[in-house]
Order: structure tokens, then C-alpha cells, then sequence
DNA sequence: CGGATAGAGTCAACCGTGTTGGCATAAGGG
DNA sequence: CCCTTATGCCAACACGGTTGACTCTATCCG
């Protein structure tokens, strides 16, 4: 039975595989990403991965409690590339705007693996690791707590989203072109200017923006108000705080 | 066979299901929120969706053509909601500003459909009817198209990714507690002070906001950000485009 | 050096999923 | 009032995750 996953440190026999390969943790994440990039951000499946990685599919469940285990894996590994990509300099405003760059490209990097786990939060420890440096950014920059906590939260959540938004985008127009291509030229391709006045009066703008992302704007955006609080701070007390709705959870303590 | 799907307003006949119902595209969209809302994000079956309507599961393909076309009617559903709970007031900055909020919250108010199809883009009539509008409240605003094209393209961004986001979070929270309430509490719960020192300062601050939704302060930073853009205007050309990373597409003509 | 042990890989099977082709039937036009 | 055909139903298919029982062998211990 599979119930009880053994840690990766504490792995001792690895027996090779029917056709010869040895397994681990790092291989099947790394497979994973190629069967991913080959088939598609919903070609994922417990029997191709292990065709893959030439063993049984039941083989997973010793490393992992399910594929969604292994969705939160993928996801961790996607945050530790961007956090190995990245240096710090010691000027806060570029170091952030870096991180939330090398985050963001590294998920994009893998748009299929991307689309699958960036709204999801893996508890893991180099997502853990990441959620530290943003804070240490910032408080070391001079933000007291409060607004240093307001910005880490706005900051992570921010690139999150938007590498979950841009990836789901790419990946849907790598994958299954056919489907879609066809939409978008049949039903957004000329549209009525008489009541899409504005649409068509920018539509060459449009087109030519809306391939791109826009987290880099919103990302200087949120930099330059940043920016502004650090020089002339306020108070700035809890915002109204509408109906309850809970954003992504994440380090937290008693 | 269910090759060619009958448009809704060219359907005549409405035979009644074995148990009574008479289907119509509204009432399966509305039932399947309703599914979603009972069963989770992932819950959404053909299958139960046939039993939830009294109908054979097959009889869906007679109005949608797939499970996938019936999402995206979900998110179209969720994007007119917003629409039809907002109001014009003449003044751009509280009118996009309630905007945004009003997609945030329709779409939180169905965390489970929002994580469902916040990320994808449908290509429908109420969509691009909100695409409109935003266009129109910025360059009445007096907004430069160039400008309009990129706040349109980073106001409806933002508001979707963060729906999906928190959505995401929030559906999560609300379904499989059992599995998810465990992790929180046992990986991120008491982190040592000396490996993560900001995430321990700062323990009470996080755990205070990082159940909130992050969105109205990244929202009301690109509103600053705009404001001072009306009234300062910089020509600030396109931005130094990175590597290819297509965001979210919408409308665009050529 | 040689068992004993238990961890890793395999096999077959379970149930639930989307989807489709063929069929029955009743709604509504003529 | 009949005929057409849109609409709902049925049975079946291929494929998904997951598990329990099993074999085999890498490593530990004597």
C-alpha cells in the first residue's frame, strides 16, 4: 500500500527500475516538466509520467500522496529557479523588482507546469524562503513592520497572479492552437464599431499591447507607491476591509 | 450526435426531461454554479451537473459543446453579474475603482466557479461589453490612447488574476479543510525565529492581513499611479519589452 | 560472508470521468 | 392532423487517479 511516503533524505534502497532507470524525487519533478511542455498543461497523467520515467504509475505514490502532491512539488521547483536565478544587490527597489521578475519569467519558463501550480501555495521551503528574503528587502530598507507587511503581501500575491494569469495565456496558445486560434479571429477579430466605439478606435493599440504581460507596469506601479510611503510616510491605518475575502494564505505564526 | 450545438435563441422546441425540467442555457449555468458551490471547484461533473438537473448527462452536449464550453458560459455568467452591479458616475477613478471591485467580488462571491475559469478568457458578449466600457471611461477621461490601451490592459489583468488568485485561496479554505487546514497549521504554523528572523517578527502583522485579498492595495496603487499620469503627462514609450511573455489576449482588430 | 527484513517496483483491478453514436419521442410548423 | 426533426435518453468507450496484494532485491545485522 502506498499510505506512507518516505522522506527524500531518508531514502536509502533504490532499486532500479523494470527498464533500468533509478528513481528520486528531482527525476520525476524534472520529467514531469518535460511530459508538461510536451502534452500540455492538462497532459499530466499518473500513466504517461510513468511511461515517461519507464515505470509503473502506481510507482509515484512511494514519492508522492497523489498527483496534487506532486502538483505542489512542481510548483516548488518552479520558486526555487527563480530564487536561484536571482541576486541581491542592496538597493531595495531593484532587488524586488528582480525577484518579482526572475519569479515571474521562471514560471513562464514553464507555462504548462505554471498554469497547473501558481495559484496554488506549497508550504514548501524555498517558497518559505522567498516569502523570508521579501520581507528582509523591506524591512531592511526602513519600511516599519506594518507597511512592510502590506507591500510583502501585495508584492507576492501580485506576481503570483499574474504568473498564474500570463502562464494560463501562453499555455493555452501553445497547446490546442487549433481550438482557439479560431476563436479569437472568429469572434474578437472584427467587431462592430458601432458598438464597440472604443474598442475599435484602439483596436491597433490593442493588438499590439495585449500579447504582452502587464505585470511590469503594475509591478512599477506598486514599486513607485512603495516609493512615495518610504519618503513621506502615513500612518495609513487597515483599509476598510469590505466583506470578508480571503486572499492567499501564507507564512503565519501565533 | 452532439457535433453541432443549437444557439439559444434559435432553440423552438423545449422538451421536457423525464423528470419534469426544461432546460435552457441560463438554468444549466445557474445549476452548475450551484454544483460548484456544494461540491468544490473540482466537483463539477457532467455527470452530477445530469442529476442536479434531472437530465442524462449526455443532454449537456446539446447546449454546450463540451465541459470546457460550459466553463467558459460560467465565467461569462460571473463577468455579467459584475456588470450589472456596477453604475456609472461620471468620475473615472471611483468609477474603475468600483469596477474593479465589483468583478473582485462577483467573482469571490462563487470561489468555486472563479477558480474554475477566472484565468481563462471567453470570448463573450458580456466580457467584451466590460472591455468597452473601461476603454471608454479612460480615454473620457482625457487619457491619451496609448495610455487608456495600457491602464484598460493592466486594470483588467490585475482584476483577474487577483480573481483567480483568491478565489483560488478561498475555495480551497471552504472545500477540503481536512486536507489543507492540516498543512497550514503544520508546515508554516511555528517556523524556528533563527533560520526565517522577518517571518518571525513579523508573525502577528501576517497573520493579521495575509487573510485579506491584497487586490484593493495593488488596485489603488495603479489608480495613483494613473492619477499622476492625467496630470503630469510623460510621453513613456512601450517599455523595454523582455523576453516574448504573452499576457492574458482580448479584443483586438486588425 | 550469509540470511533476514522491509522498502521499492509491478500487476491487476476498482470506480469515476468526458464524450459519442444510435435511438425514441413529442413539439410545433405546414 | 400528420411529419419532420430537435431534443432527451441509453449504452458503451477510452482514459483518469488510486489502491491492495505481490515480487524482488538492496541493505542491515549477525
Amino acid at each position: 500500500m502506498a499510505k506512507q511516503v518516505v522522506p527524500e533524505p531518508a531514502r536509502r534502497r533504490r532499486r532500479p527500475t523494470r527498464r533500468g532507470t533509478v528513481l528520486s524525487e528531482r527525476l520525476i519533478v524534472h520529467t514531469a516538466l518535460r511530459v508538461l511542455r510536451e502534452h500540455g498543461s492538462t497532459g499530466l497523467t499518473a500513466r504517461r509520467l510513468g511511461t515517461a520515467l519507464g515505470a509503473d504509475p502506481s510507482t509515484l505514490y512511494r514519492y508522492f500522496a497523489g498527483m496534487d502532491d506532486l502538483t505542489r512539488a512542481i510548483g516548488e521547483e518552479l520558486m526555487g529557479q527563480a530564487l536561484d536565478r536571482w541576486t541581491a544587490t542592496g538597493e531595495w527597489r531593484a532587488d524586488l523588482r528582480a525577484l518579482g521578475r526572475a519569479i515571474h519569467s521562471s514560471y513562464l519558463a514553464h507555462p504548462q507546469a505554471a498554469a497547473l501550480t501558481a495559484s496554488r501555495v506549497t508550504g514548501r521551503p524555498r517558497e518559505i524562503a522567498v516569502d523570508e528574503t521579501i520581507l528582509g528587502i523591506l524591512r531592511t530598507a526602513g519600511f516599519p513592520d506594518p507597511a512592510a507587511v502590506r507591500l510583502y503581501h501585495a508584492f507576492i500575491d501580485l506576481s503570483l497572479a499574474f504568473a498564474a494569469l500570463d502562464a494560463g495565456a501562453l499555455a493555452l496558445a501553445e497547446e490546442a492552437r487549433a481550438t482557439d486560434e479560431e476563436m479569437w479571429t472568429s469572434t474578437y477579430a472584427q467587431l462592430p464599431a458601432e458598438s464597440y466605439p472604443h474598442i475599435a478606435a484602439t483596436a491597433r493599440l490593442l493588438a499590439a499591447r495585449m500579447p504582452h504581460s502587464a505585470y511590469p507596469v503594475v509591478l512599477d506601479a506598486l514599486l513607485d507607491n512603495a516609493t512615495a510611503q518610504l519618503t513621506a510616510p502615513r500612518p495609513e491605518p487597515t483599509p476598510p476591509a469590505g466583506p470578508a475575502r480571503p486572499g492567499r494564505q501564507s507564512a503565519s505564526g501565533s
